[in-house]
DNA sequence: TGTACATCAGTGAACGCGCGTTCACTGATGTAC
DNA sequence: TGTACATCAGTGAACGCGCGTTCACTGATGTAC
């Protein structure tokens, strides 16, 4: 079997394993589906593993259809990247709200930060460096990622016990903190259960304080 | 050009072109030259572009001549790894020898786990997950990790301010944030000139205090 | 001091694999008239 | 309301590549007698 895949999904008269229900002929919704399944893939086998033609065989679709949608590989990994990078945002500032105050609220952007790396450890790994340097050539990718940041740094600067002194050093002090943080539980350097803990986030509720 | 890649060191007569001064038959000293070139290729092409061909190449040696010396590249990797975490120890307990009380140990112990990491990026990725799951497997490994990271444990230990609480956890606080800074600078996602510092030793030093 | 021989450390060729990507194509869609 | 046709979104086959690893081999080394 040198150069021909076995498809996941035999046709539209079979029962759809997983994702790949196939669609008569034009999918319809192939782009969000593409990154659907790239996410998926990521999680299951990891970020080194995650290939354009699985990406294709899960969606259901041939290995070349992709490239209707995305220029190459880098295009649709900066684009589920970009996603990610959404999702942190959101799930931070969501997070934020229930905070009765600027204390308070900066430790949650800290425990939903960890929180979300340790639902999401390959798309966070793909979100800070699995594109290499070329990150910096995608603009929604930058807006995202900057957007991301801004929700901590604003939650730092919030927070005057915190940000005295030069603001910008404070919030990347709480920046790296949660980032290593979630980087040590993703790589297993530590695990919650060392410390009789049942996860991350008890984990992480516990040190930022 | 399917299965012959281009030798680098043509022969022991040539000028030897870095690494590649092509011993007579017997290397003698192989293994640890095979160690020396995996880093360097790891520091100029990244830990994805590593191949055991590449080292194997760069060492003026044969494709199958590591097999003689590593059952396969993790094995090697992991051999890269073990040494990796040796130097951190080592580097790290060197600095804090300069420092004249507990609290200046423990800063310093911070500022070289990150001036190690930036001097060695991909060294560090690979030290931090670079080998999947396959960590636990190798004896020489475990051990040099679990040393590096008592260094930390000690260091924080000694400082009854930090340490106040449980220890561990107070301990596992200061990992993190150093870890997360080296990781932020070493994916680009913090520059020191940004806070209008030179290095990475530089905002180390400023945000450790 | 010489020699037979096991063992060690290399070589060269070949394997099968999965990958990203290109090419020429075809079926489906939607819009102008 | 019908039809011609540009465009969009898919297909199938093939490309060349570098990889890890296996196989059978050979040259060098060192040790027992």
């Amino acid at each position: 079997m040198t150069d021909s895949d076995i498809k996941d999904g035999p046709g539209p008269s079979a029962a759809p394993p997983g994702e790949a229900a196939r669609q008569p002929y034009h999918h319809g919704e192939l782009r969000p589906a593409l990154i659907r399944s790239a996410r998926a893939l990521l999680e299951e086998d990891g970020l080194e593993a995650l290939s354009l033609r699985a990406v294709a065989r899960r969606a259901g679709v041939s290995r070349q259809a992709p490239y209707h949608h995305f220029a190459d590989k880098h295009a649709l990994l900066a684009a589920v990247a970009t996603e990610g990078f959404r999702e942190l945002a959101a799930t931070s500032l969501a997070r934020m709200q229930q905070a009765p105050d600027a204390r308070a609220r900066l430790n949650a952007s800290g425990v939903a930060y960890v929180v979300f790396a340790a639902a999401n450890p390959s798309l966070f790994q793909l979100m800070f460096g699995g594109l290499g340097g070329r990150f910096n050539q995608d603009e929604a990718l930058n807006a995202a990622r900057k957007d991301a940041f801004a929700v901590i740094r604003a939650a730092s600067a919030d927070v005057p016990a915190v940000s005295r002194g030069t603001p910008d050093l404070s919030a990347v002090a709480a920046w790296a903190f949660v980032h290593g943080l979630a980087e040590l539980l993703n790589k297993g350097a530590i695990q919650p259960r060392d410390f009789g803990l049942a996860d991350a986030e008890a984990l992480a509720d516990q040190l930022i304080r």
